[in-house]
DNA sequence: TTGTACGCGTTATCAG
DNA sequence: CTGATAACGCGTACAA
């Protein structure tokens, strides 16, 4: 492995002088850079790094967590993360962490340890308290309304867009439903859920546990749902699903037991997945592709705001 | 920022002593090791990871390249791959390239410069000349059958897949079909075309250019391949598609309007997606998850070898 | 069992 | 414009 030092030797200049050529710093004579240029071609040297690294104390890698990778709220949200690394030059450390708290301590720690500039964290797990003090080595966006201001992040209101939609489902006459979630823990369930109670305050309607389905994340779930349902004694008239993927399952569902929808059940999506549009199914636009360039761009600029990201309710036929 | 210095000052001991405890040396006073756990606590010390990986030579990080992760078979995929690194404490580096092929060099670039210690190329853009020049400066595993054997591989043999596909449909009476790829370059629909050309020419079919129909990779492509199939003169009686979800789109543009499956048109997915099952859409059983996972290994040790998956059709109700 | 001293490859400072 | 030289932070022969 050839280094710059050989370069210098070969060139006949110091090595001060190949790392400006490397780094098209000005003030280095034509000819010497040519020299240089000359040597690099000969040698087919490549730099090292991490000695850069080392020496500026600066890596173009950018942290990803988030659980899952293969449903399309994280997949899109990637995607659109991805292309903003693309444009601007940096590299992705994917930390796929599948909900284990202690894989997330760890891109805090590699933050810590300089391996990656910043962080976004898609879905979080420990605590916030945590997160705060690790930003002094490191820009570090989230993907939730938190209530510390401090922390930057790029969200979406889900009390806010979820009240919404119940109030939508209780005009169009619904007064039994129920929800499907990802997980129960999270932060964005927790909203929901506060949603979902100051909703059943609102119109003194009763509080049914079975009514909140957790662990639905793909199309196949939609058969988990529906044989919850049937589960039931007093069974929804409604349902708000938080990915359209799900949504579509139960539609397949229905289609095969006759159950008709929307006058036998109405649904709400999640995301405006193209299955959505496809199937015709009610649902919450939500740009996740914009939102993910979005903590691309915050985490890389080190923005230190709160940038709110609109959604809204696309009808269609399903309710 | 204290460094390893520091904690050989503050505990009375040498860089050495510091770095044997840091990094679990045997041979070291439990006295010692004592004072300088202490030292660690007390600073809020952080180990420079890039000084490691220079002093080491090495990163724990390994790249990934694939052109999209928004798809079922490339997240799924990347889903193998990252629960393997999730168990052997690898980080992975996304290079989601969108089919760019100067990305891809730029991660053959990484290997070269030692940020990432080996890569997985899950679809390939470039020559595999270029490839061959960079196992030198590590573990390259591809995800191709590669006729050059020196370059390690996991793959699935997607012409003889191919061809068992068109041989069933043939043999249910289909002599005019047609198929779906995501895209037309790459190594897999090379050999999908092959199988094709192969299986027209064995019974004497007739080829028609617009069997062949490509960017098929979303659930929303199955109202595209409708329009087409609609523009055609002769229009195929059984179709092979590469992905459950485009199948899946298919099915749901079929019920819409009102063409029976199978007995107006016959379908075979990919992938054996969960969707598949749901929709009883007949299909290619591939484990991808599995298959991640194997890339992911085989990079990790380093073997060179060539592994095949194998696959399976799996019978339902769209043939 | 411990410490010294050097190497890893590059960048940055500063004097010239 | 150019070149010494000192960081950067850690690992590791080698010597003790």
């Amino acid at each position: 492995m050839t280094n710059i030092k050989d370069l210098a030797k070969m060139s006949g200049v110091s090595v001060s002088t190949v790392s400006r050529v490397l780094n098209n710093h000005p003030y280095v004579s034509a000819e010497k850079k040519a020299a240089v240029l000359k040597a690099i071609e000969c040698t087919n040297y490549n730099r090292n790094i991490n000695a850069v690294h080392l020496s500026r104390g600066k890596t173009q890698l950018m942290g990803v967590v988030l659980p899952v990778t293969d449903t399309p709220y994280f997949a899109l949200l990637l995607k659109g993360i991805a292309k903003r690394a693309l444009e601007n030059d940096y590299k992705l450390v994917l930390f796929q962490i599948d909900y284990a708290e202690e894989k997330e301590i760890e891109a805090l720690q590699m933050l810590k340890q300089k391996q990656i500039d910043s962080l976004i964290i898609c879905s979080r797990k420990c605590e916030l308290a945590l997160i705060q003090e690790h930003i002094q080595y490191g820009t570090i966006v989230l993907c939730e309304k938190t209530t510390e201001k401090s922390l930057p992040s790029v969200f979406i209101d889900h009390y806010e867009i979820f009240f919404q939609a119940l109030e939508y489902l209780y005009q169009k006459g619904h007064k039994k439903i129920g929800y499907s979630v990802g997980r129960k823990t999270g932060s964005n369930s927790s909203l929901r859920e506060q949603a979902y109670r100051d909703f059943l305050e609102k119109y003194k309607l009763p509080f049914y546990s079975d009514y909140i389905m957790d662990d639905c994340l793909y199309f196949e779930d939609g058969e988990k749902v529906m044989q919850r349902l049937r589960s039931m004694d007093i069974q929804p008239t409604a349902l708000i699903i938080t990915s359209d993927q799900v949504a579509a399952g139960i539609m397949i569902e229905c289609q095969k037991e006759g159950i008709s929808i929307p006058e036998q059940l109405a649904v709400i999506g999640f995301n405006n997945e193209p299955i959505a549009k496809m199937m015709n199914i009610t649902t919450i636009d939500i740009p996740l592709v914009e939102l993910g360039g979005d903590l691309f761009l915050q985490a890389y600029h080190g923005y230190n705001s709160n940038k709110q990201i609109s959604v809204k309710l696309i009808e269609r036929e399903t309710v």
